[in-house]
DNA sequence: TGTTATTTGAGAATGAATATCAATTCCTGA
DNA sequence: TCAGGAATTGATATTCATTCTCAAATAACA
């Protein structure tokens, strides 16, 4: 068993949960896009090639666990459907540019916000957990 | 007839669409509630009390078309549905706090990310045309 | 006031996501 | 190593927000 897989199942057992063959293949086809930002029904395709016996609804559980999990981070790109993408083990977060034209999308790291945070936690005695930056607009080609 | 109401008229006939009851009603609504995050379901339920006639896919369509004219602001709060609210006449931009645990919404004004946002447009050669910041977490009460 | 293009209402259609449930699979303890 | 029981899966039905369709109604303009 190797590396990755050994780590799956230590985060799944910590938290009650087996480790399946689809949810390591899912695990799997994440890795090998890392960078990419698929919707469910994009990696069920993916996966389909290496398992064409696997559900549609076992790939949307399955996000929705490694989410739970902190595996995945649950992305919102206003095109009608939820994409995700691996969660960087640092704390690091950035956050994306969006085109409004063409869709690509652009990732920045973000270093300012932290100040931020901080002050509207404090502001509005609220705690914050994490954060969702977007802009919007026109990339270089459009 | 009220001053809104020619207001409204002059911005739909320079795009050159028409003024209707529906679109003055539904404009009452959100003016009446400004404040409020409403979902097109929601803005349906209260017109319907001042006109019983109206159909749900008028709503749908006059929430799109605001959109486009810049009258409402859509919302995402990723809680399965689109919410609007008045766009504010001045170019000041308010943000949210999202309760992760109760829901509430709690506004909050931006000044910092003007600078932030200038140089995002230097570093990658991206024209921002607006912008969507979303902290999550705990609010005071939960 | 009549003409015409726009808008509307009702309901069908779409599509992402979730729920259901019997069959399968993983893990544990013997 | 294997059997038992609970978790997981696959297939498919269902949900629900939103969009589409199209005939009837309406606003704007001459």
């Amino acid at each position: 068993m190797e590396k990755k897989r050994q780590e799956l199942k230590n985060i799944l057992a910590t938290n009650n949960y087996k480790l399946t063959a689809q949810r390591d293949l899912i695990l799997q086809i994440l890795t090998d896009n890392e960078g990419e930002h698929l919707s469910a029904e994009e990696i069920y395709n993916i996966v389909k090639q290496q398992d064409n016996g696997i559900g549609l609804a076992t790939v949307y559980r399955t996000l929705e666990l490694f989410g739970e999990l902190g595996i995945v981070q649950q992305l919102n790109f206003d095109d009608n459907c939820r994409r995700y993408e691996l969660e960087g083990n640092n704390d690091e977060h950035h956050h994306h540019l969006i085109c409004i034209d063409c869709g690509t999308v652009i990732e920045f790291n973000d270093q300012i916000l932290e100040d931020f945070e901080a002050d509207l936690e404090k502001g509005y005695n609220f705690s914050v957990t994490e954060h969702s930056i977007k802009f919007y607009g026109y990339c270089e080609d459009c």
